[in-house]
Formats: structure tokens, sequence, C-alpha cells
DNA sequence: TATGGTCTGGTGGTCAGACCACCTGACCAC
DNA sequence: GTGGTCAGGTGGTCTGACCACCAGACCATA
């Protein structure tokens, strides 16, 4: 290997930039959506006109129409026409949805659940409003009723943790913690449906809220992230 | 409003489930790849291929290809054929680009990132191979030299972040710190060029090491999350 | 021997035109 | 007011053709 004298090795000559008609097509649309302001809702363009519009085909409209409709861009209506979405509000989650499910039964998942609910609790702490705060006392009320009740209390730990995350007000951690949840209730019931397990969450959750209330970040912090690693040993015993 | 008496309002028929071929052609390809357990870089069949075995155009099947490939599923390569993508590799990271690229300039992308390398310095102080801290050292000392030239130390920090990542040996939280300062580095500059700045941040590296280094899994949390604050905090002099 | 040209087969990329499936609205018969 | 019919416009699909591109085989020349 002598690695030649040919060109040089400095600065070898840039590839050229090809572009697929159907990519320029699709950036093309996002542009268009920027640039004209469009709000969710909108209707496009028909692929007929886009097509002559563009001066090309009307797959390539199609392709573009697709590739922008995976990324959840845009919804098609059948006999109707094309709808734009509001960007990464769903994105996100179910990218995170779809992470997940991909990942099952690793710990490795909840490891980054623990991350963001942490870092929810934190944020909890500084920016919960006073109906954030009553929102979360309503599932602690619910959770206590269903304990009660003698009940596995999955709706009442559902919102409790929905509503910590909400109360963090930040949108990304929001729709992550969204997507990996829903994606958790629908594969695996992996709950808390262990003798006595929903007591001692109660009692957690209301550490958890008190700390919350008082304004503490570290101690939010702390007691979600005990919190979630308790429940996670429990659920996985070898590791 | 009368709601009516039409038919009932309890149990309304079903609607019929409509499926457009692309999309069952989509789900087909997924289920094939994963039945016949297909890796990453496996060539798959050809369009053409493709539309003969399913009984459908080759229109729809490129379609489905399309929508695979803006999920980042498979790779198309002009002239050669269509290839797989690692999975969940990609997927994490198109999650990550969508999570900077939506909320750019958003201190929202910071308490996320905040959230992960927490828990990465977290899980670091537990897992950390010899390795890993040796590596991590280096990075300190890379740091430190480029201090000593008066220069941003963009490069050490870089290395002193990646190496603690590395070390939390959790692959999800890995990909997604990396998409998340791929994305970061293509878009803004937003780095440490203030005066005095790199200086601070190799003092709080070194801490953080040597938390992770003891095993100190709360410390090491603690002292990486004061150090993103204290950084963010600089970046963002309004908020 | 090796460098570069040429050809060939197969691949994805694009296009045009034709249908089909579907939705909407208008109109009409009862 | 109900339901039927129709027409127009929309996306959904198929087909066949051609183009752009890549890989490999082959060959001519130095």
């Amino acid at each position: 290997m002598v690695s030649g004298r040919t060109t040089g090795s400095a600065s070898r000559m840039r590839p050229v930039a090809r572009q697929p008609v159907s990519e320029q097509v699709a950036e093309r649309l996002r542009e268009f959506i920027d640039e004209n302001g469009l709000q969710a809702g909108d209707k496009l363009m028909t692929e007929r006109e886009l097509a002559a519009e563009l001066g090309v085909g009307r797959s390539s409209v199609r392709e573009a129409i697709t590739a922008l409709r995976a990324r959840g861009l845009v919804e098609v209506r059948h006999g109707e026409g094309i709808y734009l979405l509001e960007r990464s509000t769903d994105l996100i989650s179910s990218l995170a949805q779809e992470l997940v499910g991909t990942h099952v039964d690793h710990p490795y998942i909840w490891e980054t659940r623990q991350a963001i609910e942490v870092q929810c609790a934190r944020l909890a702490a500084t920016r919960a409003t006073t109906e954030d705060l009553a929102l979360v006392a309503a599932a602690l009320d619910q959770m206590a009723a269903e304990v009660d009740a003698g009940e596995a209390a999955l709706e009442g730990d559902r919102a409790f943790h929905f509503g910590v995350v909400q109360a963090s007000h930040n949108p990304i951690l929001i729709q992550l913690v969204a997507g990996i949840r829903e994606s958790f209730d629908k594969t695996s019931e992996t709950s808390l449906t262990r003798a006595g397990q929903p007591a001692r969450s109660l009692a957690e959750h209301r550490g958890i809220f008190e700390a919350i209330a008082a304004g503490d970040p570290a101690l939010a912090a702390g007691r979600m992230l005990a919190h979630l690693v308790g429940t996670t040993d429990d659920l996985l015993p070898g590791h």
C-alpha cells in the first residue's frame, strides 16, 4: 500500500452532488410550506397540479409525497386531497414508540426512561403550575382509591407519571415519554401486578409529589429515580 | 344536538379496514425482513422481482420502498439495488435528528441532553471498564493541552463527553447523544468560545471523571448535571 | 503488465397515459 | 326528508417505455 502520488493526497475533488428528482420535489414542498406559512389542516395542490407546476412526472410527485407522509408531515385523503399535519407532534412519539418496540425487554429502555422521567421531575419542581399540581394530586387520589379497591392501580399510576411529565413543560420530553409509555402499554403488562407493589408505589408517588410541590428539584429527581430504579429492579431480578 | 336514535349509540359497526396496496407491500417487506432474519447490508430483491412476486405494479413497490427509505430502514443505491440498514441504529439517529431539527435553539433540547448525559454519567460510575476510564483520561489530557495552547478545547470536550457516554454501555443513550451532537454541530456553533470557559469546563470534567472512577453514581450524576446546567445557563442569558 | 476504452446486462429513476376507487356536491324521484 | 343517481375532481394503481447508473467482462494500446 503505497497510497500513490496520483493526485496528491491533499484536497481531493469533491464528489458531484447528484440528487433524485423526487427528493428535490420533497424539498421544494417543504420550502413552499415554510415560506407560505401554511398551517396544519391546510390543503396542498393536487398531485397533477404539482407535477405540471414543477415540470416533473406525477410519479415523482407521488414519491415525494410518500416520503413526506412517512415522516408525518402530510396526510393524504383518498378522493379529497393532501393536507398538512402539524409537524413533530406525533413524529417524536411515534419514533420513540418504534424504538421501544425494537428493544423491548432490554434494560436499556428502562434506563432511557429513567433518564427522561427523572429530568421531568426535576424540571417540574421549578415549573409546575397550580393546575399541574392539582392534576397530579388528583392522580394520587385516584390511585389511592384503586389501591383501596384492591386493584392494580394502573390508571392512577399512568395519570401520575403523565402529570409529572406534563408539569415539566418540555414538549420534547413529553412526546418522548408518551411514545415510550404507549408502546409499553401496548406490548406488555410488565406493570405493578405484584402484591404490595401498588401501595408501595403510591407512597413513593406521594413523596415525589411533595418534593415537586415544595419546589425542590434535587429531591424530586432523587425520589423519582429511586422510584423507577426500585420498580425496575423488581421487574428484572437478574442483571 | 340530540345525537339521534338511528342505530342505537352502543356498538356501532366497525369501519371497514381499507389499506392501500403500497402500504401492504411495505408491511410484507418488513415481515419478510424479520422472518428471514436479514442483517444490515443484505441485498433485497429487485423492484421488478418484488412487483412480480407480490402481484402488484412496480409503482406500488417503489412507493413502499420510498416509505421504508424515509423511515431509515433501507438504503437504495442507483444501479445496484436495495440494501438493508441497521434498524435500531438509524432509527435512533433519525429520532435525534428530529429532536434537534424541530426545536433548534430552544432550551428544551439542552434539557433533553441533560437528562441523557446525566444518566450516562450515573451508569458509567457503575459500569466503566478500565479501558473506558483510560479513554476519558486521555480526553482530559487532550483538553488540558488545548487549554494550555489557548484554544477553545472543542476536540477535548467532545472526546470527554463521548467517553463518558460510551462508558454507560447503553447503546440507546449512546446513539441518542451521538445523533444530537451531530445535529448540533451541523446546525450551529453554539460552543464554548467564551473566555475562561474551557478552563472551567476542564475542572468540572475532572470532577466528573473522579466520581466515575470512584464508582459513585450519585456524585457523578450530580456533577454532570451541574456542569451541563452551568454551561447551558451561560449560553442562554435570557430565559 | 497495466492502463484506459468499450460493451453489455441488470439495476434504480422518471415519465406518460390509462384506468380504478373514492369523495363531494348537485340534482332528482319518491 | 329520504334515498338514488350522476358528474367532476381527487388520490391509487398499473403498464410500458425510456433514461441514468453501476458492475463486470473484454479488449486495445502503451
